[in-house]
RNA sequence: GGGAGCAUAGCUCAGCUGGUUUAGAGCAUCUGCCUUACAAGCAGAGGGUCCGCGGUUCGAACCCGUGUGCUCCCACCA
């Protein structure tokens, strides 16, 4: 068969993944062998696939497929989330473009929508995860909102209603007036902005001047209930008790003082506006002052509440305006007053939503809750897991992060005034009182023992639906049935999952989360490690945003590169917690490494026709004995190739072994790629490579495909697809790479290691003595060794003849004179050549060498005869030095010698 | 405001228990090569105040202190 110039992946990934499917390899069921369970972190349903997905999921197919070759039952469930907010605001849009408004819609249209609209849309990021060449269980794909998954989260928050944990009250709340809903504090996320700090007076009533308070907010001062200040203030004092006027709405408000107040702020006075304010909140619920609301759930101002006050025409003018606007607004009408002192720039922080990116309010809402500090105390091992490495952190650092999170945990607020999501099991009567049940008619059952003349038409379900982690956090389990079915077999078998993957800016909303329902739901740890991973960001370390059009097309770049050299330029520099900054270059390394894979193949397969069998007997007789003819030495110079390189394979599989058990992916890769492009292609197949259509020792080309199979072993989890390819091209195997199984890994010879590496040594340093001296490739060379091992060298003889292109290789007791001479370690090597050498340059380079080497040695003899370090360094250092020495030694009188052949 | 982390070649990063380090790799750069697997390649080279300062030690990129600069997390002082 005739192979292409260069690798094409294209067709090559679509058929092998298609094979992979039907073969059902990815499909997983309990069985003897250990499991190794990964769940995939649910991307939201309205996804698409972007870097941060191919980095995450390109880790959790690496363990995974390597699981699989290594024993165990891989299961990787895939699915996706709900994700009510960002959902139910795209279907929103969609209904709006469509020119229908959510309010026209009942629950149950607008829910119709939605499902029309995750069914023809949900299953893309799925669909772009198979284009990576994910190994996942599709047979389990599970969504957060389905049936049983559904009644799994409505059990949990019967269950931990009943158990006294979720509560509902009045709180004041991150309100989101875009999505129009309360937010958890995990999805704020403050941000520094540029504002200004308004000083606005408050004239006494008493007509004795006024206070001026600073405020970066005056759009709430309608709402103002008092001013503050610190009782020690002294400026104040005589203030206290007074009243003052809130400007335009002309209320009186009376002037407090408390030590909640910074007398060194603005003007050590404070507007106090309960309702838009949790201090402000607070301060009023001690001093028994009244929460008046002026913005309504969209941000626009309300007079609704201000109307004991009698608003006037102007107040009422403000009605829907935008807060924002609002905000100009009243200070050109308060300056106009003049009332406003003055105006300073203020550099602040807002809190936004994490979903929209809406400005937060703070609201006070009716809000469903969880007791954290309680929920927690009930189950210490949520702390202690990690604490103890039960559950292992990758990079451990985060243990911090997690437990300085655990030890300051506040209130969950679980309810989102959303439709898109499980609606709370809440119910209520026309009195406004609630119960917790399942179903209608087991809440009808528990209102009928309050009152038995209780109708069932007269109750009604809370509207709200809960925070989308309040099911993402049961993901380990319920893929498993485990809360719906619990004890069967199946979650019996994969749960505790394995390895989570995912990223660390969700270690609070979903990480924390399940280890907290894993071990009160199941008191079982979820998973036993989790690997964080970074943000993917641009080669300037930029994040990657639709503003700055830095975001790569994810598909584009698997088209033009392939599934394996996108997965390889992913993982090539992304240690384990580290952000990882993306660029593109490192997908072309990834190309090129196709590339030298196929190149690889095809001179491999060029000589399996040209196979030379008559000289295996030979060959076999040649192993234990010295060689002394050309035609012998090249036998053995391929068995010290062969013998080398089955040594190094071995070595870097234990390299390989070591990093992978410490998550340490990115490295375990370049370890393999270093050993195929540089052990493998450019020293080992050199070395055994025939001359011109010559044939190639049988015993040798077997051995080769061998270890080419085993390095395609060792890259198949990072480059499934050109590794199962090869495996296949380079014999006619039977079965498939993706799920062989790996052999287990033999030991290694340190010195036969070394004299690969002093073989490498010797070339390269030979062939950087020709270059030096302009000495063309095509020109050969005689070389002559003198050296105290001749039987080494005459073993190697023919590879040294061809990787340095000599003539002839002779061996010699003394000097060689007119000749370049190169030393590396004890053996010295001398160049004959034809051309002329320039010893002047020659000589500059040498006397460089020398100089260095001098210094160098009367470092090592500095220390040497220093007492204390002889003393008290441990005596294979001692004797390091002291080799350091002799070798230095040896260097300068080699160098000395060249110098003089020179001359 | 509190906490954590980072700083090593032009760039991205290794360097694990202080001594096999005269500090490595990949990319980029430079030189020479179209050598019958591969120019998306081959062969080779150059490139470092290990952030500054101080300390501990026979010995420090590594440990301690301090300064500087960056990053992240937590925290709603209007």
């Amino acid at each position: 068969m005739e192979l292409s110039k260069n690798y094409i992946p294209n067709e090559v990934e679509r058929s092998w993944y298609e094979h992979w499917l039907s073969k059902g390899y990815f499909s997983s069921k309990p069985d003897a062998r250990e499991a190794y369970t990964v769940v995939i972190p649910p991307p939201n349903v309205t996804g698409v696939l972007h870097m941060g997905h191919c980095l995450n999921n390109t880790i959790q197919d690496i363990l995974v497929r390597r699981a699989r070759m290594h024993g165990k039952n891989a299961c990787w469930v895939p699915g996706t989330d709900h994700a009510s907010i960002a959902t139910e605001a795209k279907v929103v849009g969609m209904l709006r473009e469509r020119g229908i408004t959510k309010s026209s819609l009942s629950r149950d249209e607008f829910l119709k929508y939605a499902w029309e609209w995750k069914d023809k849309y949900g299953g893309i990021i799925l669909q772009q995860l198979k284009k990576l060449g994910c190994s996942l269980d599709w047979d389990r794909t599970s969504f957060t909102m389905d049936d049983d998954y559904y009644k799994a989260v409505i059990d949990i928050f019967i269950r931990l209603h009943k158990e006294g944990i979720i509560y509902r009250g009045l709180r004041m709340v991150n309100w989101d007036p875009v999505g129009k809903t309360a937010l958890s504090d995990e999805e704020v996320i403050f941000k520094d902005i540029d504002s200004k700090l308004y000083y606005v007076s408050y004239p006494l009533t008493d007509g004795s001047g006024s206070i001026t308070v600073a405020t970066t907010r005056p759009e709430t001062i309608l709402g103002d209930v008092a001013i503050c200040v610190n009782p020690t203030d002294q400026r104040y004092a005589n203030l206290v008790g007074k009243e003052v006027m809130v400007p335009i709405i002309n209320r009186k408000i009376p002037v407090i003082a408390d030590e909640y107040v910074d007398a060194a702020f603005g003007t050590g006075a404070l507007k106090i506006t309960p309702a838009h304010d949790k201090n402000d909140n607070e301060l009023g619920r001690k001093h028994n002052l009244k929460a008046l609301n002026t913005l309504d759930a969209e941000g626009k101002f309300t007079a609704e509440e201000l109307g004991d006050d009698h608003p006037s025409a102007q107040v009422l003018s403000y009605n829907g305006i935008d807060r924002f606007v609002l905000r100009k607004k009243i200070v050109e009408d308060i300056s106009a007053l003049n009332l406003v002192q003055k105006v300073e720039e203020y550099k602040g922080q807002v809190g936004t939503s994490e979903r929209t990116g809406a400005v937060i309010e703070s609201r006070l809402s009716l809000q469903w809750f969880m007791d954290m500090k309680k929920f927690i105390g009930q189950h210490p091992a949520i702390v202690e897991s990690v604490a103890t490495d039960k559950i292992k952190f990758h990079p451990a650092k985060l243990k911090n992060t997690y437990s300085y999170w655990m030890d300051n945990i506040k209130d969950w607020c679980i309810s989102r005034q959303l439709w898109w999501g499980q609606q709370i099991p809440a119910w209520y009567d026309t009195e406004g009182n609630c119960v917790v049940a399942a179903t209608k008619e087991e809440a009808f059952e528990k209102f009928k023992i309050q009152n038995a003349t209780r109708k069932i038409e007269e109750i009604h379900q809370d509207e709200d639906c809960l925070d989308t982690w309040f099911s993402s956090w049961l993901w380990p389990m319920e893929v498993f049935k485990g809360i719906s079915n619990p004890n069967n077999e199946e979650y019996n078998y994969y749960y505790p999952t394995t390895t989570l993957v995912t990223g660390q800016d969700i270690i609070f909303f979903w990480v924390a989360r399940m280890i907290m329902a894993g071990y009160a739901f199941k008191d079982k740890q979820p998973f036993s490690d989790v690997y964080f991973t970074g943000m993917v960001r641009d080669k300037q370390g930029r994040k990657m945003s639709k503003q700055l059009g830095n975001s790569p097309d994810l598909l584009g770049l698997i088209d033009t590169y392939g599934a394996d050299a996108t997965r390889f330029g992913i993982m090539i520099a992304s240690p384990a917690g580290n952000d990882i900054l993306f660029d593109e270059s490192a997908l072309e390394q990834g190309r090129n490494f196709n590339n030298k894979l196929w190149n690889a193949l095809k001179l491999i397969k060029m000589w399996e026709a040209r196979q030379s069998s008559d000289l295996n007997p030979e060959s076999e007789n040649q192993t234990h004995h010295s060689p002394l003819t050309t035609h012998h030495s090249r036998l053995t110079t391929h068995d010290f190739a062969v013998n080398w390189f089955e040594n190094r394979l071995n070595e870097a599989k234990t390299e390989v072994n070591g990093l992978m058990n410490q998550f340490r992916l990115s490295e375990a890769l370049k370890t393999i790629y270093s050993l195929i492009w540089d052990d493998f292609c450019s020293w080992y197949l050199e070395w055994i490579k025939p001359g011109f259509e010559q044939p190639i020792d049988s015993s040798v080309y077997q051995k080769t495909l061998v270890y080419f199979e085993e390095l395609m072993e060792l890259l198949h989890p990072f480059m499934p697809f050109i590794t199962e390819e090869i495996y296949h091209l380079l014999k006619d195997n039977s079965d498939d790479l993706c799920i062989k199984q790996a052999a287990a890994v033999g030991s290694f010879d340190r010195d036969v290691l070394n004299a690969g590496e002093l073989l490498k040594q010797v070339i390269s340093a030979l062939r950087d003595a020709r270059n030096k001296n302009q000495i063309k490739p095509k020109d050969p060379i005689r070389l002559a060794i003198q050296t105290g091992s001749v039987a080494a060298y005459k073993a190697i003889e023919n590879i040294l003849l061809k990787q340095v292109n000599a003539e002839s290789i002779a061996y010699t007791d003394a000097t060689i004179a007119n000749s370049i001479v190169v030393a590396v370690e004890k053996d010295k090597f001398f160049i004959e050549t034809e051309k002329q050498l320039d010893t002047t340059t020659l000589k500059a380079e040498l006397l460089k060498d020398l100089e260095h080497q001098q210094k160098f040695l009367e470092a090592v003899t500095k220390k040497l005869s220093n007492e204390r370090f002889v003393q008290n360094a441990r005596p294979e250092v001692v004797d390091l030095e002291k080799k350091k020495q002799a070798d230095a030694e040896a260097r300068i009188k080699t160098i000395q010698e060249s110098l003089h052949n020179l001359a």
